[in-house]
DNA sequence: GGGGCATT
C-alpha cells in the first residue's frame, strides 16, 4: 500500500449482501474508532471475508471510496476479529450465550486469574484453565473450542505465515478453507497450487517438502504433472499439450523444484494413473486439463445444437431486399456487394460468424442486422415500449468498452458475456448450471477475445431458437484465456459465415491498408522502410527510440497535432524502449511544468498535472468509464480544499467527468504511450510504433497488425527492420486446440482433414547473424501486387539524418494529407 | 511478458 493504512473498528450490525459462490460481502458496521474522516456512526464496508458474526468487533483495513451508487464505503484490504480489552468486555464475552454452560460468575473468576491474557491462554494452554476454582473438563472444552471458533482465523493466519506465505496469499487460503486450513495443508500440500491463484507447484512443493512429501511420491509428481497440464496450456494459450512436451516439462518442474532425478517412466506412470481416474483427458497422444477438455466437448455441442434448430428461419427474400432498401434511404448510404451478401445471409443463419478487419463496415452490418431483424419480425427498436417483456435483442461483448461502443452505435442495451450470464469474475462455474437467456436475436462482437472456456458456457445459454451472430477480426489479438475460437470457427464450413475486405473508412490510395493487408498474410512490403505519403519509417536501435519519437512528436506538435491525435504505441512496459519511459518523456512536451510552479501531483513514479491525457484502466459502468478509455485531467483539488480531505483528480472522459481521491489513483495511468493490448478498440489521427528486438517475445504478427489498424491517416514505425520481420514472421495466433475435429466429430462428419496447426514454415530461430539475408527473404517473398515501389538506399531515414536535421521526421507525408501542409525539407 | 471479467 502507498498511503498510511487506515482503519475502521466497529461492530458488524449486518450483512446486506454476500454472494455464496465467493466471499464478497456487503456489510454494515457501526463505527467504534476509525482513523478515517467519516464521521458517521454506521459505515458499509464491502470486501472478501470469511464467515463473520453478527454483533462480533472486527477491525478493517483499508481505503474509503466513494461509489457512484451507493455512496461512500470502506473497501477492505484485510481485516481481523477484535477480542475484548477491557476486563469487564472479556467477562462478557465469555459470558454470553457462545460459551453455554460458563455464568458471569465462572467467567469473572476467569478474566481475575489470566487478566488481559485470557483469550491466548485458552486458546493455546487451555489445560491451564484447571487453576481456577469450578473449571471442569467440559467447561474447558467448551471455552477452549469456542474460542478457537471464534479467533481461529488469525490462529490459522499465523501458521500460515510461519509457513512463509504472506498475509494477502494467507488471507486467500483462509477464504477457501476455512477452518479446515492447517488439516487439510497437512493432508496434501499441492492441493494449494490448485486451489490458489498465486500458488504455484514450486512454493506447494516447498511446504510439501517440509512436511516430509518424497520426492518421488505419487501426489507430488501427479500433481505436477496437473500443474504443468494447465500452466502450460495457459502459456500458449492452447486448449491441449503433446504427451512428449508434457512429460518433458514436467521433469524438468520436479528436477528444478528438488534435485531429484526423475525418469520419464515414473512420471508416465502417473500421467496413466491420473487419465484412468478422469483427473486428465487423453486424445491420442494429446492431453488435456479437463475443463479444457469439457469446454472444447461443450461447445462442439452447442454449435451442434445451434446448427439443427427444429423451428426454420424462413424470411420472404423480398421482405428481405425491401427492407434493406429502406435501409439505404433513411440512412443516406449504400450497402456494399459484400455487405449486402453478409446481411442476408446472417439473417436467415441460425448461427453466423462475420469477420473484417477495422474500416470493413462490421458496424454498419451490425446495425442493419439489428434493423433487419425487427423489420421482418415486427419489432419495436424502442426499449420503453417494453414493459413486462424482456427486449429480444441482445447485444454483449467481452470487454465493457466493446459493449459500451455497441450501445452507443445501435442505440441498444449492451452488457458485457459476463453481467448477460450473471458470471463474477475468475468465478469457475459449471456450465450445466447456466440459465438461459431469452430474446431472439444475439449480437456478440469482439469475438476474438473470447476465450474457450466462456464460448462454452455462452454457448450454452443460448436458446435453440434465438438466432446468433459472432462479429470480431480474426487478425487481432488471439483471447487472454485458451483457445481460439473465433479463428476456429472460421475454418467450420457448416458454421455460416462471411469475411468483410472492402474498406470503406480509408481511401484507396491509403498504404497503411495494404501494409496491414500484407502483414496479416506474413509479408512485409519491399517498401516498408520508405515513406509514403501516410506512412514513414525510421531505422534506429533501442536506446535511440526515446529520442526519435521526441523529435517526432515536437515536429507533430509544432504542426498542430495534440496529445489526442497522436498515439504512441510500444508492446511492452519496461525498458529504455518501454512504455512507461516514452510516457514520461512525452509528458515533457505536452505537459511539462519547467519552473515548478503548475500545480501537480505525485503517484507512486508519476506526477499529473492537468491537461495530462490518462488511460482508464478498470471498468466502472456506474459511471459510464470502462478499462481502456482515455480521458484529459481536468482539474486537481489537493486535500485541504476537497470535501473528502484527500487528494484528488477530476477526469473528463468525452461527455462526462469523474473524480477520484488518491486512493483511487491505480484505476489510471498515463497514457500518451499505451500497450497495443491496450489499444485494441481504438482509432488515432497518427499512430507511432517503436519495433526493436528487445521486446523479444512480443513481437508477433497479430500484435504488430492489431497495432498499425489503429492508425486513422499517418502511421510512423521506428527501430529495427529485422524486428518488424521477426513480428511479421511469428504467427502466435496459432494455438493448438481440438476445437475443429471436435466441432466435425459433433456434426457427425466424416474426420477432418486435420492440420497441425503448429506447422508452419521454418521461421523461428534464425541467426541475428545473418539479418540481413532474413530481410532479403522476407522481401522476396512479398508477393508482387504488394510492393508498390523497389528500395531504394537514399529514403531510408536514419537516426544521424534525422539528428542532423538532414531530414524531417515527416518526410514523405508531404502529399495528399492536405490538411496539415508539411513542408518538405530539402535534402 | 502482455492481457478481461464482478457482486449491494
Amino acid at each position: 500500500m502507498e498511503n498510511e493504512s487506515l482503519y475502521v473498528t466497529g461492530s458488524l450490525i449486518a450483512i446486506f449482501f454476500q454472494n455464496p459462490s465467493n466471499f464478497y460481502k456487503v456489510m454494515l458496521i457501526g463505527v467504534e474508532e476509525t482513523n478515517t474522516p467519516y464521521e458517521e456512526l454506521e459505515i458499509v464496508v464491502t470486501g472478501s471475508f470469511g464467515d463473520m458474526i453478527e454483533g462480533e468487533t472486527y477491525q478493517f483495513i483499508g481505503h474509503l471510496v466513494d461509489h457512484p451508487k451507493y455512496g461512500k464505503q470502506f473497501q477492505v484490504e484485510t481485516y481481523k476479529k477484535i477480542q475484548p480489552t477491557t476486563e469487564n468486555g472479556l467477562v462478557e464475552y465469555l459470558s454470553s450465550d457462545k460459551f453455554p454452560g460458563i455464568g458471569h460468575k465462572t467467567a469473572e473468576k476467569i478474566v481475575e486469574t489470566f487478566g488481559d491474557k485470557v483469550i491466548e491462554i485458552i486458546m493455546n494452554e487451555a489445560d491451564r484453565l484447571f487453576e481456577v476454582d469450578g473449571i471442569t473438563k467440559k467447561r474447558q472444552q467448551v471455552l477452549h473450542e469456542g474460542v478457537r471458533e471464534n479467533y481461529g482465523m488469525e490462529q490459522v493466519i499465523v501458521s500460515l505465515h510461519d509457513y512463509g506465505f504472506g498475509s494477502q496469499l494467507s488471507m486467500a487460503i483462509y477464504q477457501q478453507y476455512k477452518g479446515e486450513t492447517l488439516e487439510l495443508i497437512q493432508e496434501n500440500p499441492y492441493r494449494l497450487c490448485e486451489d490458489i491463484e498465486g500458488i504455484g507447484f514450486k512454493k506447494a512443493d516447498q511446504l510439501a517438502e517440509n512436511i516430509g512429501i518424497e520426492a518421488t511420491s505419487s501426489s507430488r509428481i501427479q500433481a505436477a504433472i496437473q500443474f504443468e497440464l494447465l500452466q502450460g496450456s495457459l502459456n500458449e494459450g492452447n486448449t491441449y499439450l503433446e504427451a512428449e512436451m508434457l512429460l518433458e516439462q514436467t521433469i524438468q518442474l520436479l528436477e528444478t523444484s528438488r534435485p531429484v532425478e526423475i525418469t520419464p517412466n515414473l512420471v508416465a506412470d502417473e500421467i496413466i494413473q491420473l487419465v484412468d481416474a478422469g483427473k486428465i483427458q487423453q486424445e491420442g497422444t494429446k492431453l488435456f486439463e479437463n475443463s479444457l477438455y469439457f469446454a472444447e466437448f461443450g461447445i462442439a455441442t452447442s454449435i451442434k445444437r445451434l446448427l439443427s434448430r427444429k423451428k426454420r428461419i424462413k424470411y420472404d427474400e423480398a421482405a428481405i431486399d425491401k427492407i434493406i432498401a429502406q435501409l439505404e434511404k433513411q440512412n443516406k448510404m449504400n450497402y456494399g456487394d459484400s455487405q449486402i451478401l453478409a446481411l442476408k445471409e446472417a439473417i436467415r443463419s441460425p448461427l453466423f460468424v462475420l469477420t473484417g478487419g477495422p474500416g470493413t463496415g462490421k458496424t454498419t452490418v451490425i446495425n442493419g442486422i439489428v434493423s433487419l431483424f425487427a423489420g421482418l419480425n415486427d419489432l419495436s427498436l424502442d426499449i420503453n415500449e417494453y414493459h413486462n417483456e424482456v427486449f429480444p435483442i441482445l447485444l454483449a461483448a467481452p470487454t465493457g468498452r466493446a459493449a459500451k461502443r455497441m450501445n452507443e452505435t445501435t442505440g441498444l442495451p449492451s452488457s458485457t458475456i459476463h453481467r448477460l450470464l450473471g458470471l463474477n469474475a475468475g468465478e469457475k462455474i459449471n456450465a450445466e448450471e447456466i440459465e438461459k437467456l431469452e430474446g431472439g436475436l444475439l449480437i456478440v462482437d469482439e469475438m476474438s477475445m473470447v476465450d474457450t472456456w466462456l464460448a462454452n458456457l455462452l454457448l450454452k445459454a443460448i436458446p435453440t431458437n434465438m438466432q446468433v451472430i459472432f462479429v470480431g477480426d480474426k487478425d487481432q489479438l488471439p483471447s487472454v484465456g485458451p483457445g481460439q475460437v473465433l479463428h476456429d470457427f472460421l475454418q467450420v464450413d457448416e458454421i455460416p459465415s462471411c469475411e468483410l475486405t472492402d474498406i470503406y473508412r480509408q481511401g484507396n490510395g491509403s498504404t497503411i491498408i495494404s501494409l496491414a493487408h500484407g502483414i496479416k498474410n506474413g509479408k512485409l512490403p519491399a517498401d516498408l522502410t520508405k515513406n509514403q505519403p501516410d506512412r514513414s519509417f525510421f531505422q534506429c536501435q533501442a536506446v535511440q527510440i526515446e529520442p526519435i519519437i521526441r523529435q517526432i512528436v515536437t515536429k507533430a506538435q509544432a504542426k498542430g497535432f495534440t496529445a489526442q491525435d497522436i498515439q504512441v504505441l510500444a508492446p511492452m512496459y519496461r525498458g529504455v524502449a518501454g512504455i512507461d519511459n516514452i510516457n514520461n518523456m512525452m509528458q515533457e512536451i505536452f505537459n511539462a511544468n519547467p519552473n515548478g510552479t503548475r500545480k501537480e501531483v505525485k503517484w507512486n513514479d508519476k506526477v499529473y498535472r492537468i491537461g495530462d491525457k490518462v488511460l482508464q484502466l478498470v471498468n466502472e459502468p456506474e459511471l459510464n468509464v470502462f478499462n481502456g478509455d482515455m480521458g484529459v485531467i481536468t482539474g486537481i483539488i489537493f486535500a485541504k480544499d476537497s470535501d473528502n480531505k484527500v487528494d484528488e483528480l477530476v477526469i473528463s472522459f468525452d461527455q462526462n467527468e469523474v473524480t477520484y481521491g488518491r486512493n483511487e489513483w491505480s484505476k489510471i495511468t498515463l497514457a500518451y504511450c499505451c500497450s497495443i493490448h491496450k489499444s485494441q478498440g481504438s482509432e488515432f489521427r497518427m499512430v507511432i510504433i517503436p519495433m526493436v528486438n528487445q521486446y523479444a517475445r512480443m513481437l508477433q504478427r497479430n500484435l504488430l497488425y492489431t497495432g498499425i489498424t489503429r492508425s486513422k491517416e499517418l502511421l510512423i514505425m521506428l527501430g529495427e527492420a529485422s524486428a518488424f520481420i521477426r513480428a511479421t514472421d511469428n504467427e502466435a495466433t496459432n494455438r493448438l486446440t481440438y476445437l475443429l475435429p471436435r466441432i466435425s466429430e459433433a456434426l457427425e462428419l466424416a474426420p477432418h482433414i486435420y492440420i497441425e496447426s503448429n506447422d508452419t514454415e521454418e521461421v523461428t530461430q534464425k541467426n541475428p547473424n545473418t539479418y540481413q539475408q532474413v530481410v532479403n527473404e522476407t522481401l522476396e517473398r512479398t508477393n508482387e501486387q504488394d510492393v508498390l515501389s523497389p528500395v531504394t538506399e537514399d529514403y531510408v531515414l536514419t537516426e544521424t539524418l534525422v539528428t542532423q536535421g538532414i531530414i524531417s521526421p515527416m518526410i514523405g507525408m508531404t502529399e495528399g494529407v492536405t490538411p496539415y501542409d508539411f513542408e518538405p525539407i530539402p535534402h
